[in-house]
DNA sequence: CGGCTACTTGAAGGATTTCAACGTAGGTGG
DNA sequence: CCACCTACGTTGAAATCCTTCAAGTAGCCG
């Protein structure tokens, strides 16, 4: 990975920008080697973009399911609101997550999707999915790989939920969003854009907004982490990435092997 | 779905058994059509059947990659253990459930996967899962589909992990493994057998042993459980699943419509 | 300026944990 | 065949992490 706590900072690139590299040519560019046709289908799954406004919902739970969509900028996240009105936060979707990957298979979504910033999606329509998996094996290959981050994110997620302190978690949250992010190029050295509140961070990891604020508030006496309006950023990784027993491998961003490769679709 | 607590006992069916029905057929039999052909194809899928014992784990944590295996009869759990020695149950494998869907893709594995009885799995080579999905489109989406519950599951332990009582969760856990057991046609009315010690109840739920066995004896004393050796038995469905908020909607069992069948695979 | 949203802090209370025992059942070896 | 061991379940008492309640501050915007 490029995650580099010793250089200055670099510029923060966005999506879109022309002549740039797409989203999902980052993602997937450092993880099998793509020709220029796979590019092309990468770039025309990035093709109907739709603009989402800050704070609103792109899925509804219960609701007739929606073509899968890739996001492309912004932060979104999904959720599941409880019948006392609680809520949860399941995972946070950045640039290059898939929002819904199996709906076209479900009749109804399972939980909602709502924006924390505005957004930029790309729709995909299920056949269009479908050609993919019949003709490109690669790029189906990358999507599944892709799915298999998404269960791997959701299973750190019950670790944390399940046997870490809120300090830990808070922790551990924060890594791993510096680790996503720079995955796809939206890191800028240790530091990152973060627009989500001390309520959403409680709603994500099973604590009190109260909680929360008090844990937040020892991490930067403690220099782990710097706040500056929606800036934050993790001075010494590998410090609280002990501390958070972070496993900086169970995110893999490392190039497939290519004995994988071959084996699967050589 | 079938779940019926008016009706009287019947026998629990077990998987392997000569001129029954196989797990995988129960499992996606009543959520699309499948002909003869894909019948042979499921038969496949569970023909290179291995015995293991029980207490033993199938896949260990950051050990090189394994093929896909589905589970045929038995118990297994998804779990991390974390450096300070606690464990965190991520799921519960039952039959019918794929035990490491995304290995081939993905270099080494990022839980370890332990049975609970003595268990029969079957091995899927890569190979032969790629040939699913380039040549059996019917057998792909209902895999996907798979895939796609147990990203569901996930999600709805962290929202029990996050947002829910003890009390809450242990209820809803017992009855996503009724409602799952009962799909693979392993529910004997309302009792399934549950092989599952104190210490891994709590080891799912993010909870102490003591408190466990506290909540457990809560729930029998107000008749909501009944636990008889090896068996559980939830005599009011409905009041416990009001207790817990379980949607019984969360895992869709039903057949897929034939709109959305369509619409996919032609 | 009023009203909103997000953040902050103190104090009290509670759900759950930890510590420490004890009971029971099954398996094994002397 | 009994003594011993281990795994699992059970219970009481004390401690703690975290929540809830309550209030106040700060920034933003029409």
């Amino acid at each position: 990975m490029t995650l580099n706590t010793t250089s200055g900072p670099t510029r923060i690139v966005h999506a879109n920008e022309p002549d740039e590299e797409s989203v999902l040519e980052r993602k997937f560019g450092h993880l099998v080697p793509l020709d220029s046709e796979e590019m092309a289908q990468l770039r025309d799954l990035q093709a109907r973009t739709e603009k989402v406004r800050a704070r609103s919902d792109i899925l509804e739970s219960g609701a007739k399911a929606h073509p899968t969509a890739v996001i492309l900028d912004g932060w979104a996240y999904r959720y599941k609101t409880l019948e006392n009105g609680r809520r949860q936060i399941i995972a946070f979707l950045l640039p290059g997550d898939f929002v819904s990957l199996y709906a076209p298979l479900l009749s109804t979504n399972g939980a909602s999707v709502r924006t924390l910033t505005d957004v930029t999606i790309s729709k995909i329509a299920p056949r269009e999915m479908l050609d993919l998996f019949r003709n490109h094996a690669r790029m189906a290959s990358v999507i599944c790989w892709s799915a298999a981050e998404t269960d791997r994110i959701l299973a750190e997620h019950i670790v944390s939920l399940g046997r870490r302190s809120a300090y830990q978690r808070i922790s551990h949250l924060f890594l791993e969003l510096l680790f996503r992010l720079d995955a796809v190029g939206l890191a800028d050295g240790d530091t990152i854009e973060f627009p989500v509140t001390q309520e959403a961070i409680a709603d994500t990891l099973g604590l009190s907004i109260v909680h929360v604020n008090r844990t937040l508030k020892r991490l930067r006496a403690e220099g782990h982490i710097e706040v500056n309006g929606d800036l934050l950023r993790i001075p010494r990784f590998d410090t609280l990435a002990r501390i958070a027993h972070f496993d900086r491998d169970y995110l893999v961003h490392r190039r497939l092997p290519d004995r994988l490769v071959h084996r699967l679709i050589g």
